[in-house]
DNA sequence: TAATAAGCGAGACGGTACGTCGAGTCTTCAT
DNA sequence: ATGAAGACTCGACGTACCGTCTCGCTTATTA
């Protein structure tokens, strides 16, 4: 019985695992995810393509662990617990339209652009991976919305009985879909205008 | 210069078209996008694959004529012009639910949900098929909501001085994103929630 | 009942079939056999394919028509019966070296290299066409060895009872060997060597 | 410079080998060389075609080397250095009769017939293959009528100073020419009158 | 301290699909 | 009714990757 056989992570070796990740990023970035292939994954980190297959079920898996490696890093660069909060200046709309404004630059940011793009094609289209990135890359960043919604909310700046879940798309999911899609450009002027819009739905009558 | 041969459309199978529309619609629904093949296509509908290869540069241009073809289809069956325009009862709120309710129900009925999802995930990713999507299937109806917003602020409905572009992607924006991505399940409710907390935000002060 | 379809030859367009058999030469002279296609062809002759398929049943007969009547202008040309003879001087070893030197001479020239040897290695491989090659070409060339070889037994110069069908392929056979498979340079010194050796054979004792 | 990267051959597959040489003349036998493919060879082999393309450069590569194993193995089988000897009874006439004969068999034996005519017709048009198909097919054979009609010569039998490679060629030339393009039928009798006429022109005067 | 077993780089293997080419058939239009 | 043009179905081409499978070769415990 028993699985087909489970590869001792132990002894895993963390020089493969850092150069793949690396090609894999670099590659996306260069010919676009469609013509990034495993075997050419394998070739750029100088590793055997067993190494891969033995590690991640899919090139969509390795991807997505490059990239949540990635924000790792880029995190731990950054000081350590960085971008982990909205800042509460008590003035919410100004709050929104700084991490909108935010968003709108990483999202225009060549480097993340590619990569994450091709994650969220791949979830729209495979379930499981769409979980996955959902859970570890969409999901926390969602909640920080929702942490400062319920904080305003508490402050009685956004009406009571308001479902926050709704809310926080009010403000990502325009700005996502544009995004995603590409159906008009993203400025820091949209940003703004849509937290306005937005914002004043869910402020008190 | 120097086009390679552009082959004269007026001698084109009528009858190769067809099948090839629907075997590409039949495949992706059957095994899903990404184990569709253009191979497969061509045989299921009986005809050669430089056919295919003759009238479509890829995979994805198939299926999105496909796809605007059955929804061509769809409204014709319907009567000829159904569908292409929101209600406009004189009360916004109404007909904004009603129409996003409809759209919910569009997204989750499964005989879209591939084909639409595959689109819109090779859109996401290939900007030159993204932007015909967009053009061809997803700009119409955002039209419609333009429309009977620009309807609405003439009444008196909604602020003026509104950007409706902007106004239409508080109800539509969060709807995409999540059926998307799949963040949280889509429903009556929940489209009613999203009108009633962006309409107000859209309402005279 | 009856073929499917006999094309009416009074109405053939001799101007294209002028044309099918320069374009095929040339095709043939320019990339090989192998690489002629009949597409390629009718391209080049300015033709339908239809013109061609309603006219010949393949390639390689296409190329025989054309080779043959390649020989028949050269024949016109160089003033209407030459080389339908070999000379009797009444020196059988000279004039078999002088018909033999000419072959090699025939053999080597490039223009005439290519199609014959397409048409040879056809006829090979394809007893249809060979036979065909064989009757058309080859065996017109081989009576003129007898012819001769005859005049020559009659005057005593080879033995009675000689089979003249073997002994002209004594002459003619080797030469074709070292034609078709290139085992050894020809040469008029080789001819010469041959026809001495051959004919020494053929002597009265 | 610049090899395209060449296969490790201590890694090969025997098995897949093996499996190719018996599909490619299986094929040729049944189907004919035309209609043979290398997807077909890679099919009956249960062969992926990348295997083919990895060690050959083409279809007639592949039979030809097929056609040396078959060889071989005859060889083998029939206890080792069989045929690798013309007789020398003494008697010039008697032991090349012999071997003419044989020759005679093996032409006309069918399992023989279509890949050797296939490897010769491809010989004849593609000179890289054709020198291939006489260096390792051809020529040993017509060096065993060398040795013998070296021995003759010394012995007295042939004429000092004749050229014995032109000599050899008195015998197989015409074989070959008969044999290749089927001008004439071959048997026994041919056989000896061709080492009587041609034998009797090398004979001392 | 040796042996022994895992992960590893490498890459051959059986496959599937790619996108292209040409075969031979069929239809349309012009002469 | 023939011919030029070219779209059609079909089948093979040669290539690229897939995911699996040996091969030695480190390396890192375990006997």
């Amino acid at each position: 019985m028993a699985e087909t056989k489970a590869p001792d992570s132990t002894r895993r070796s963390e020089r493969s695992r850092r150069a793949i990740y690396d090609a894999a990023l670099a590659l996306v970035a260069e010919v676009g995810y469609a013509k990034t292939t495993i075997e050419g994954i394998a070739a750029r980190a100088g590793v055997g393509k067993q190494t891969i297959y033995r590690w991640w079920p899919s090139k969509a898996a390795v991807l997505l662990e490059a990239f949540l490696d990635l924000g790792r890093q880029a995190n731990e660069a950054l000081g350590g617990d960085a971008d982990s909060e909205i800042p509460d200046t008590g003035d919410l709309e100004a709050d929104l339209k700084f991490v909108l404004r935010a968003t709108v630059d990483e999202m225009t940011d060549p480097k993340f652009e590619a990569p994450s793009r091709a994650l969220a094609a791949e979830g729209v289209v495979n379930p499981e991976l769409g979980a996955r990135f959902v859970e570890q890359l969409l999901e926390p960043q969602l909640q920080l919305y929702a942490k400062r919604l319920a904080a305003a909310q508490e402050a009685g700046q956004v009406r009571a009985g308001i479902d926050l879940r709704i809310a926080l798309e009010l403000f990502t999911g325009p700005l996502a879909h544009r995004w995603l899609l590409r159906t008009q450009p993203l400025s820091h002027a949209y940003a703004d205008r849509l937290v306005e819009y937005a914002l004043y739905g869910l402020a008190p009558r």
